[in-house]
DNA sequence: GCCATAAAGTGACCAAGGTCAAATTATCAA
DNA sequence: TTGATAATTTGACCTTGGTCACTTTATGGC
């Protein structure tokens, strides 16, 4: 018979995620290293992937742990009270996502059937950014504004597929965002119909 | 001075991209190494790595004429004459699309602003490709079908990534797929109208 | 306390993408 | 033809993510 994870492991994984976010903040996503974490975590190689499966897994842990902390702060405020709040708070995560190209990848990959699957405590932010991207569109409904001046390569083609992301997962939300095969249907005929 | 790209160094590079197809063909994209390629093809790894930067490069081209070879094919038979009819092609996109996750990854990465950027022959591919989905879409006003029976996880994510790849970029080629910061605007008014 | 068993962690090893200084080949001017 | 220069290719070497048989540590029943 199996046994519950204990509080040793549940250690070692956090030291990791803290690790790995002092070297982000340091380096930048694109800096980090597996073999520069677990030294500093001051465990070996095979446990960071006996824990997050591989190293996109924990860049997911943390980005999606990022993501989630933005949105605890922002749904905190409440709902958005003018457009220009719903503007800044939109930037927030634009500005994320610009950051490195990684991250929007990171993101795509792991939302969505997949992202849900792996870890309960993404999925769940996931969820929540997903509810978030509906109240965000119900309120965009009757302006459609956005920043202007949005400068690099990198910030537009992340804007552009982050907001195809979003799209297509606040219809997901509609459903179930852990079967985008059911939700498939209304996704399309919300879109296609005039 | 600098002189244009010679005759030899074509044939390497076409020498190349047929042997990476034929491997392709033989074990799918994810059996394609690097290594494989260059022996096969008779040259070093170095050159490879000249002409198409890294791995996704090359398989970008190859995946961006493979779709665009689709589309000569399906363009050629004209509008489609039924739902069925446009079912069926879409479902060529979808089924190539779901055959590895790696090709939607490479699609979407190479797709949009920088995809424009890397080869001008997938530019012109991805400019056709969304052409296609405007026609697609205009089609699909009037009807919402939609295959059933999507199969394991891999189709639906690639299905629903794909499909919010198409309506963003469908908006971008009303103004100019190299500049997704002008379509952005029109795409959210779009969207966000009632 | 002791043993059986499961959980957790280890680190040598491998695979495969990517680099780059040097060698080779092609081109052109004199 | 030949020397200078640019284009192209080379392959030894490196980096880094990822594997897995094995060791260590914790837990629960007796």
């Amino acid at each position: 018979m199996s046994r519950a994870p204990q509080k040793r492991r549940l250690e070692t994984r956090a030291k990791l995620l803290e690790v790995a976010g002092e070297i982000v903040s340091e380096q930048g996503y694109s800096g980090l290293r597996v073999e520069d974490v677990v030294a500093r975590a001051g465990v070996a190689k095979g446990t960071l992937f006996s824990h997050f499966g591989d190293k996109d897994g924990m860049l997911a842990v943390l980005i999606g742990t990022e993501v989630m902390g933005q949105l605890d702060q922002i749904q905190g405020l409440g709902m958005p009270e003018s457009i220009e709040d719903l503007t800044d708070r939109l930037n927030v995560h634009i500005d994320f996502v610009a950051q490195d190209r990684m991250i929007f990848d990171i993101l795509l990959r792991y939302s969505g059937a997949i992202g849900a699957q792996t870890d309960e405590v993404i999925a769940q932010s996931f969820i929540r950014r997903c509810e978030l991207g509906k109240i965000w569109l119900s309120q965009m409904q009757a302006a459609g504004l956005v920043r202007k001046g949005l400068e690099p390569e990198l910030l537009a083609e992340g804007l552009e597929a982050f907001l195809a992301h979003v799209l297509a997962i606040s219809f997901c939300m509609e459903h179930d965002l852990r079967d985008p095969k059911a939700a498939l249907k209304p996704f399309l005929q919300a879109w296609l119909s005039p």
